[in-house]
DNA sequence: CCAAAAGTGTTTGCTCTACACCCATGG
DNA sequence: CCATGGGTGTAGAGCAAACACTTTTGG
């Protein structure tokens, strides 16, 4: 390493979220509408500059609430873009995160100082997107169902309280593909990371059980992949 | 995203290697020896400052080169490390990256003017490391862990031309585990990632074929896990 | 009693695992 | 001919996938 400068140029350094929610039985992306040049009047991904006393997880949680008002987020980092020139103005790495929130949480639309128009867009109906925006929701997509396979990241985009077959139909919209129910219901049963209720929820038809996510269930599950 | 502006403090900004390879049958972890305060004297992982006009792939493959003379090596980005006070001189994020190099690569030690003392020594066999670095190995060692069983990245540890058993001992050293020879050799072969060459390798006892990696193998392996 | 969604087991095929002997070469 | 590592197939168990009907409630 050397001689360790502190005199060398330096880029600037953001993180940027790609916050997944369900809506009307799809999945969709969290943007929100540029103000300023670069890019102005277009959408792009959520987020904004790390302060100097923060780690890189709080900058993501401080700009999501600042943004959208949403304060518990499921959160992860998904890598790290760098690229000399994605950014017009000037050298901007930034830090990618995904998210999940729970459906029906209130997005604050422009509250803070920081905040432009934020707005929900299905995947498939997405705008252009500013910088190389458009390649990170591609590759959190990717990672998103990848991780649904071998985890139970899955019930981050679930209420507290779900019945199998809400859990089931978030599986298959996520994946893209139909699931036996019973061959589902056996496994994320005995996957032992849900819980029954004695709560039932009545709506049409045969009132359904309410189940809940095990808290102390292993989030990464060693063994052969749960779903499908 | 709001005022992009570019006043505020900045963080440094480096890249960290941890880089793998083979030696005497170990799984081998390239450290460099520091010069300067702070933890002059420990031993560290090889990186360095990002310049501004190059990518953070470049900026790996750069500080790696600068310091072991290593121009070729498999590099994947790992994650990227930025909390607060993990540099006592002030704000620095590093994004790690892990290397795959293949035995018997010469390490220049000590070549360039930006180069320490490098050496490597076998996993189990850590010295302490300054900053946060030991984290980073124990990740690094983790994610090369799960890849292996997912992807064929294991050949990035092997010489162009490799014989079955020596592909399966890599497997054996990094996964820590002994596996059954014929099922190893049913599924590699199977997976359709090598390919016979003309050669054979001869030492003791019967010669054995020479296999090569298939250059137009996919390298994320969409089905169940490869290996073991 | 009809509509709507919840809930429930078994059979079949496939994949993974365990396991032991013969082969080719050099000395 | 002996020592050394290379190379090969099969049987049994466990897991995953396909599949249809009964139950409970509200209107």
């Amino acid at each position: 390493m050397g001689k360790f400068s502190y005199d060398y140029p330096r880029p600037a350094l953001t993180v940027d979220m790609v916050v997944f929610t369900l809506r009307e039985d799809r999945l969709n992306v969290l943007l929100v509408e540029r103000r300023d040049e670069p890019f102005a009047g277009m959408w792009a991904l959520p987020g904004g500059f790390v302060q100097m006393e923060e780690s890189l997880e709080e900058a993501a949680h401080r700009e999501l609430a600042e943004e959208t008002g949403v304060s518990k987020a499921y959160l992860e980092q998904l890598y790290t873009y760098g690229n000399p020139g994605r950014d017009p103005r000037g050298r901007v790495i930034t830090v990618a995160y995904f998210a999940l929130i729970q459906p029906d949480t209130i997005i604050r639309r422009g509250g803070g100082d920081d905040a432009a128009l934020a707005r929900w867009f299905p995947l498939g109906k997405l705008p252009p997107l500013a910088f190389d925006h458009t390649d990170i929701v591609t590759y959190a997509l990717c990672r998103l169902r990848y991780k649904l396979e071998y985890t139970a990241v899955g019930f981050e985009l679930l209420p507290d309280q779900f019945t199998l077959t809400e859990i089931q139909s978030i599986y298959e919209i996520i994946l893209g593909e139909r699931l036996d129910k019973r061959n589902f219901r056996r496994r994320i049963l005995e996957a032992n990371v849900i819980e029954p209720t004695a709560e039932l929820r009545i709506s049409e038809g045969r009132p359904a059980r309410l189940y809940r996510y095990r808290p102390d269930a292993v989030a990464e599950v060693k063994a052969r992949r749960l779903f499908p």
